[in-house]
DNA sequence: TGACTTAGTGTCCGTTTGACACCATTCTTC
DNA sequence: GAAGAATGGTGTCAAACGGACACTAAGTCA
């Protein structure tokens, strides 16, 4: 069965970046393609949208098949149409953005039928189709983003220490920061719940642990709060 | 003739939303459609991409087509895709946004074959598909651009008062600032140029014309600089 | 020439930012 | 159990910035 319409149309495809944050670096979930064309090279998770889905499910949907990775916020990046960025036909690809806690998904994406797994953003493999703009350009939305929002609590575990909050800061502006001039600032947010609880089986001494408070947040939000870090 | 596919593929279309700004109103540009469905109605500008054209190309086109609206930056905005935003068939469309010199535009967009005409953000008729939702969402990015952009330069001509930058950012922000401390914040980022000259035909004292210093930022910018207002 | 309208300018104060160093705690090793 | 290694946790000061605030100057119009 074919589908005709009067008019030629493109290929209508999302592709999904997602970010991860591991002890020493940030890092984008691929996964090799085992079709033509580019078989055999690392890609973005990603497919062709179907007609009973918006583009939005179509990412989710994907992303779930293709690594498992799921109850992720997928954030639309932008819509690639380059005429030659798939060589067998037009495909138009809208591209998301996500961040998950890595050690949720780390898994789950290896032991799927297909292979995927996570690499460093700072040393990737070449990648299939205009991959590598795709991932470029979320990169810089990232960085954009976490100016001004209190972004990257996802890419934490729940209950996270504030040298870890600074690291992900670090990696993310790819810059140093005063650690008191961290802490102050962050705490004075007031969007992380101080626990009562250390880390454990550290060799040294253990830091406390925070939990990031979503529902103040979300208050303060409302307010036209700003966050800007 | 026909194109047929083996799945089915959504139409793919663009939208551009057009901002201007007048004496009194950031306003937006729309033209009356002259077919259906929603005929009669006011729509954004845009229509379908063709093969040989990526989104952006699409874009610019069939502003020029619509409207006669040239050489103008347009910056895409987001991808639309519900279900059932057109009731003909699935489209899923690309939106961009533009900001220009409105006294530059004025006419002929109003002498276009097609029916186009500007209308106040604040005052807008019904429009036709989602377009209230695209143009919400390019007031929403309009907002959060002219924070941490010297964006707005593009809606004033050429030359202009320090008095009509700030009602621009009055109207953009929906709210007052004080005089002095906007031409300090604006005059000590460098990127206006002062002119010998003084705006002509008013009825009162003449304000002193600057001129955007495009040089000057795209300096600053390589830098890395921060046009935070 | 007086009334009206907008242009143009500076100070002060409270807040924020960024630079900067030391002791505390825990674990490891000898 | 003492010393060493690693990281946790804390405060001050100075400079820059942001926001509140009011008057004189210049030009037009009647």
């Amino acid at each position: 069965m074919t589908f005709s319409y009067k008019y030629e149309r493109p290929a209508l495809a999302v592709d999904c970046v997602v970010f991860g944050l591991d002890d020493d670096d940030l890092k984008v979930l691929l996964i090799r393609r085992d079709i033509e064309p580019f078989q055999g090279r690392w890609a973005l998770p990603g497919g062709f949208v179907r007609m009973d889905e918006t583009v939005d499910e179509a990412a989710k949907r994907e992303l779930v098949e293709e690594t498992g990775v799921g109850r992720v916020f997928l954030e639309q990046l932008y819509t690639f149409s380059a005429l030659d960025r798939d060589p067998r036909e037009r495909v138009v690809s809208v591209a998301y953005f996500a961040l998950v806690n890595l050690s949720d998904h780390r898994v789950k994406a290896a032991t799927d039928a297909r292979e995927a797994a996570w690499f460093a953003t700072s040393d990737l493999p070449a990648l299939a189709f205009d991959h590598e703009i795709i991932v470029d350009k979320a990169l810089e939305r990232l960085r954009g983003k976490v100016r001004y929002q209190p972004v990257g609590f996802e890419l934490l575990p729940p209950k996270f220490t504030l040298r870890m909050l600074q690291r992900l800061y670090e990696k993310v502006l790819e810059k140093a920061l005063d650690k008191r001039n961290f802490r102050k600032k962050v705490l004075a947010m007031g969007l992380l719940e101080e626990l009562d609880e250390v880390e454990q089986d550290v060799a040294h001494r253990a830091a406390r642990l925070y939990r990031f408070d979503k529902k103040r947040y979300r208050e303060l939000e409302k307010q036209g709060f700003d966050f800007e870090l």
